[in-house]
DNA sequence: TACAAAAGTTTCACTCTCGCGAACACACTC
DNA sequence: GAGTGTGTTCGCGAGAGTGAAACTTTTGTA
């Protein structure tokens, strides 16, 4: 009941002292460390408030104060590792994944979709030259990369535009689609084929291609993708060659999740 | 009513609600996925209260709903990542944690304190043969590594007492120093010849040699370790040849950390 | 060194959130 | 269709969380 206009996310089930400790630990990650003071003015909170939340996070380990302010704890990473590890689909994909990158030379990505995005699980490189947009952990939009729409083709369209409602269709490049009726031809195209192409949408000069891993029913789990310069990475070489080994490879994954699981 | 008969004052400056949140989340780490039945029993709180705070903390990424119950979200491996490579020490010596791991052909480990604990930050392997005990991420007891006591050996003894009183001294192995007196003549003895070694104390046939990067004022702000089998690494190569090579790779780390930040 | 300004910490009263228990809905098994 | 296990909603009261302000410490500056 502070300012705020009525038309609030939070319902009665939501937890806001946990909601205000996640905004506090979010500021941090994306502008960096920050003292108590800038925290409380950002965050439109009162220090007595900030400084109490702070306590609490640094005690757990989520934070460290440092002599620049406070700063996102390693316990992240300690976490995050479990969480990459213990996914179920890492054990299965890791090792075909190592192998393809060793094979094409190039960047090989393991994505999953959680909470309508696109997160890069895992990656290998055949040789460290090309420097790609993303990084392991990161999140993005399922519509702007290869590796996300391989997934979405695999949805229903009521699935599919449950994640768009959520999360939106921004644009990352001028190249990104954002209109509904283009992404979703732009699916049937990527079903009907199997693999999934990016053009320079999201990455100016980055060209990638994506295939879904399904489950028994149909599914999708994850994706794999293969992303490196478009010079490199040209059309016909995605098209021809490269599709190839990628559905290889995701029959690989798919057999080996079924039997060794 | 009186009003202020109850108002313990001496209670803790903390966020109960954000510590219930961290509470599950530290379960659902530790013990894998679970379904909200699970995690209210073993958090001793009802249902209805879990509910939320799984609802909160869904929606925030730090969960995701599976088929066998909730588990860790990704969302932890974004702010890992992040946390890891925007850590003081990570620019200045990756570089070379990757010419010595080349150089030697073993695991090197990049190793910080946070919170009391030691953290390894980054690995670097020259061959993937040997299989630690460690993982990037890991958070383990300071007085139980070489890693470890070589930062406790930089700091002033009330800093380390204070370490020692906030996360004790448990045994690892049957080596492991969980006496004060004999750490702290271990620490000397560390101090002096200036690295630390671990024959075999945490880690069965495991042997390592770690030495601390300090800032110009001798505060410790890390430690890199050469971790191996005890048969590769044996005592006589640790204390000849890899102690110097250590130094050395200290010395470039330390110079990097001055004149590059 | 002294002083001012800003940052961090503690106090305190008020109010709304949080947590609980119970009721409810729904999916399974037998 | 009774029974047991889930997950979800509801309503209430206690007390936890909040912000304003007082207070203390640190930082910056003259």
């Amino acid at each position: 009941m502070d300012g705020r206009t009525g038309r609030g996310n939070d319902g009665p089930n939501y937890v806001e002292a946990t909601q205000k400790s996640i905004g506090v630990l979010r500021f941090l990650k994306e502008n960096g460390p920050a003292t108590l003071s800038k925290i409380a003015e950002e965050t439109d909170s009162a220090k007595s408030t900030v400084y109490r939340h702070l306590r609490t996070l640094e005690d757990a380990g989520y934070l460290v104060e440092t002599d620049d302010g406070y700063r996102i704890g390693q316990l992240y990473l300690d976490y995050g590792i479990e969480a990459q590890r213990s996914h179920p689909l890492y054990d299965a994909a890791k090792p075909k994944v190592d192998a393809l990158a060793e094979k094409v030379g190039e960047k090989v990505w393991l994505v999953v979709e959680e909470n309508g995005y696109a997160v890069y699980l895992y990656m290998q490189s055949g040789e460290e030259l090309y420097r790609s947009f993303t990084r392991v952990g990161y999140r993005g939009h399922l519509h702007a990369f290869s590796a996300g729409k391989a997934i979405l083709a695999q949805l229903s369209k009521n699935e599919v535009n449950a994640i768009l409602d959520r999360r939106g269709l921004p644009a990352y490049t001028e190249e990104t689609i954002t209109d509904r009726d283009a992404l979703f031809a732009e699916l049937d195209r990527t079903r009907q084929r199997g693999y999934a192409l990016h053009l320079e949408e999201a990455v100016d000069g980055g060209n990638a291609i994506s295939v879904p891993i399904q489950r028994e029913d149909g599914s999708p789990i994850g994706s794999i993708c293969v992303a490196g310069p478009a010079h490199r990475l040209n059309e016909s070489y995605l098209r021809s060659e490269l599709s190839d080994l990628l559905l290889g490879t995701k029959n690989e994954i798919e057999l080996s999740m079924r039997y060794e699981a």
